[in-house]
Parts: C-alpha cells; sequence; structure tokens
DNA sequence: TGCAGAAATTGGTTGGACCATTGAACCACT
DNA sequence: AGTGGTTCAATGGTCCAACCAATTTCTGCA
C-alpha cells in the first residue's frame, strides 16, 4: 500500500492560507511587478486573520525575494507569481578565501558554456539583436573607463542567460556572481584585471549569431580560465589569507 | 563621481540583529543539526526584544530552510549555519510541466558532466575505493529490487561530487535533484525509468579510476542524455499538461 | 508495573497599542 | 518659480499580554 495516499491532514495552516489567498488576489488584479500590494491591516481584515499572521507570510515571501517591504511605504511585488511556483531556498557556506573563489568560478565555467551553448541554438534574430546591443555597449564602457566595465559587462552575459531559455542559469550564475564579488571589491592587487577576458565577448557573440553551439561553448570557456587567470596572479601576488 | 560612494544608511535592523545573534549562539554552543535551540520566549527575554520579533527571524530561517518548528515540541537545527552564508532562492516557475523538469536537467547535465570531470582529476586511491564501494552497492540494490534504487544511486553521485573537493557542485545539484523529483514522485507511466541510465554509472567510475577526466565528462554526458530521453517518453506518453 | 489523564511546555494566533519612516500637502521665504 | 521647512496621515516595525493547539512530561490510580 502507497502511504503517500494518507497525507497527513491539515487542521491549521494559516500562514500557508494566507500566501494561496495572496496568489489568488495578485492573478485576479493582475499584478506586476513593482506594483503595491494591499497594506497589512487591509489584509489582515480582509482575511479575517490577525495582523501578524499577515505578517509572518509576508515574512515568508520576503524572505524568498518576492516582494519588497519598505516601511511608510508599503510593500511591492518584486517578481511574477503563480499557483505553481516552487521556491527552493539554497544556502551556500561562504568562505572568502582564495579556494572559494576558485570554487565559484568552477561552478561558472560548467555553467557558462552550457548556456552559451543553448544560447547559440535557440537564439533568434531578435535576441541576436539584443546582445548585440548589449556587447556594443560593454565595448565602448570598456574603452571610454579602460577596464571597468563589470556592470554593462554583466548585463552582456545576463542577455545571454535569457536567451538560453532557463532561468535557472541566470539565478545560479547570479549567486556565484554575488559570492564572487562579496570579497572581491577592487581587484586584489590585479591592476588590469578583466582586461584579458574582454575579447573573449564578442567570440562568443559571434558564436552565438552563427548558431554554433560547439564554438560558444569554447569561447565561453576561454573566457573563464582568463578569469582564473587573473585570480591565480591576484592570489600569488597578494598571498590570500584565509580569515576563518 | 562614484555613486557607490553614498550607500543608503542602515539604522534599524531588528530581526537582522536577532539572526545575526543566533548564528553567533549557535556557533558558541556547537548546536549539531538535529539539535533544539532555545524556546522563542527565552531567547526573546535574552535578547531584550519582543517575542514577535524573535518570530519573524525564525519565520525568515524556517523559510531558508535552516530551522524546523514543531508546536508544543521546540525550535531544531536543520543545517548548518556559519556568518558568511549566502541565501539563493530559486524559484522556478510553470510548476509540473515537462519544460521545468528539463530545466533542472540542463543544469544537471553541465554541472555533472564537470563534477565528473574534476573528480577524474583529483581523486586519491582512498577516494576511488570509496566512489566504488558506494557502486557496488549500488548496483547490488539495482539487482536485488529490480530499478528502484534511487537512494542509492543518489549515494554514488555525491560521492562524486565530494570527491571533486567543491561542495558547491553537491549543494547545487542537490537542489535540481530535489526540484526534479518534486513532481515526480511516480515516474510518469515509463516503468524502467532509470534503466537506460544504469551501465553509465560504472563507466563513469572507470574513467574516474583510470584518471581520464574528458572520458568522465562524457560518460556523465550520456548519463544525463539517458535521462533525458526517458522524461521524453514519459512525457510523450502521457501528454503532461502544463496547468496555468 | 503500566497506562490513562492532568499539568506544564512550546509554537501559533489574536487584538491592541505605540514607534519610525515615508511621502504628500502645505506654507513661508527668497 | 523655486527652495527649504513643517505638518500630517498612511504604513511597515516593534512591543505586550493573553489565549489556543500540539506536544511532552509528570502523576496517580489500577
Amino acid at each position: 500500500m502507497d502511504q503517500n495516499s494518507l497525507p497527513p491532514i491539515q487542521t491549521t495552516a494559516r500562514d500557508d492560507a494566507v500566501l494561496k489567498a495572496l496568489v489568488g488576489f495578485v492573478r485576479a488584479e493582475a499584478l506586476q511587478p513593482g506594483e503595491r500590494l494591499p497594506t497589512e491591516r487591509i489584509l489582515a481584515e480582509r482575511l479575517k486573520v490577525s495582523r501578524n499572521t499577515v505578517r509572518e507570510a509576508l515574512t515568508r515571501w520576503e524572505g524568498l525575494g518576492l516582494v519588497e517591504r519598505r516601511q511608510g511605504s508599503g510593500t511591492y511585488l518584486k517578481a511574477a507569481v503563480s499557483p505553481d511556483m516552487l521556491h527552493m531556498p539554497l544556502t551556500l557556506a561562504g568562505g572568502n578565501d582564495f579556494t572559494s573563489l576558485m570554487q565559484t568560478l568552477e561552478i561558472r565555467r560548467a555553467l557558462e558554456a552550457e548556456a552559451a551553448a543553448l544560447c547559440a541554438e535557440r537564439a533568434s534574430q531578435t535576441d541576436i539583436a539584443e546582445i548585440a546591443r548589449k556587447l556594443d555597449i560593454m565595448e565602448q564602457a570598456f574603452r571610454t573607463r579602460d577596464g571597468m566595465s563589470s556592470e554593462e559587462d554583466w548585463e552582456f552575459h545576463q542577455a545571454i542567460y535569457r536567451v538560453s531559455g532557463n532561468p535557472l542559469f541566470e539565478q545560479i550564475i547570479a549567486a556565484m556572481h554575488e559570492l564572487f564579488h562579496r570579497f572581491w571589491e577592487h581587484p586584489l592587487g590585479v591592476r588590469d584585471f578583466g582586461h584579458a577576458s574582454f575579447p573573449y565577448h564578442r567570440t562568443i557573440y559571434e558564436c552565438i549569431a552563427a548558431r554554433d553551439p560547439q564554438g560558444a561553448r569554447a569561447e565561453a570557456l576561454k573566457l573563464i580560465a582568463t578569469v582564473e587567470d587573473d585570480l591565480k596572479r591576484g592570489a600569488a601576488k597578494l598571498k590570500l589569507s584565509s580569515q576563518t
């Protein structure tokens, strides 16, 4: 007999019920990200629950990044919600030594290559045009303020992840990106950090435009390799200490 | 002028402070996963904050899967905590349709291949022996109760991730694994799901034992490909409906 | 000794109050 | 017209005290 055929009954699940009601409300009102949702007090009154219960529910959504609360202003939707959404909080133990930085790059190497290949397979003409636009912006920023183009660089990569058609790429790589930059505010000691990776942005783009998945994968691997080299050079120079 | 030179100041952050204190407490007491942490009432008194504030903080941790609350019993630690954790809520929209399952497999394809290659590079003799042990257990379980060896199968893979030397592989792939199995309780329609992947476990192992990264990568890709095939067959058979 | 019921413990919920921040309206002065 | 200051209502953040519901522990009877 299947044990799963008799799930435990739910006598109380107040805040879960509140969240379900919230999902219904967001869909009914067709709320878009950025819009404000009702006051906590109003929600409490409408749903016939205590304001504290509403707060617990909203706290959970806030933790999941679905919603943003601004004191004195209101609670705002931050992402699209749907009833059958799947949330999976992933907590990564961070460390701030050279090894940790290298580990984030190993993940990026795998995902970046796959995303570039998928992107080259699936990109439409408008997708390619969009990526070209981001590439131009990045290259211009690179030339203008020599080297420091991290913001535009990141947007170029994000465009590729999106075109890959799999939102998980962007989410996971973004986490790696944040993990990486948390202890890398200013490229430690390596003045020209990122310079070596510059040309590969265009080669990646050319492979994507040519619908060449294997080529895009190879160029992405080269790009990550340059970052790894920069990191190793920085580590050798500064002899990064691992502060436990 | 650099816009980042004037970051928004932080005036109050009560529940964040509570969480920081909690991290300190867990480390000071060397609490292990499974152990109980102090009562909400005690925490409120000790930290000189309201019980409500403590609850908000604990709700966040619960949402992150760090802690489990059992009414009438207490609050229990579910995972190790460290001060510099990075929380990454993954949200997969679209629910239980074919596309979502495929997306988790695309991530696994990239990471599984990289992890296998790194494992083959870095495995020591004891590592290889450990993997061989897990492989034996899995193969025996597979033969005993024909096919259903998911638990032992998973342990084999985990051993590979660990030997890769990068804990991020295990954590991220574990998240994909759980994501995958959440809407795949019963292999839908495909009776012999997983059978096709069986032989590749041994071929992966052999490449690792032979210190052949490229071979291990190739075999890992073949393994994932069989899972993707199974999934496609199941989707074609059931014509999975995406319930918006 | 065994076990059913009472009592204590603990998370879950409620309602009400007050504080801190925000943003809009309004006003005075230049 | 515009700049800066003030007021005020709205809103999230915190607090308190009590009670509810599930769980655990204790107690006393058979």
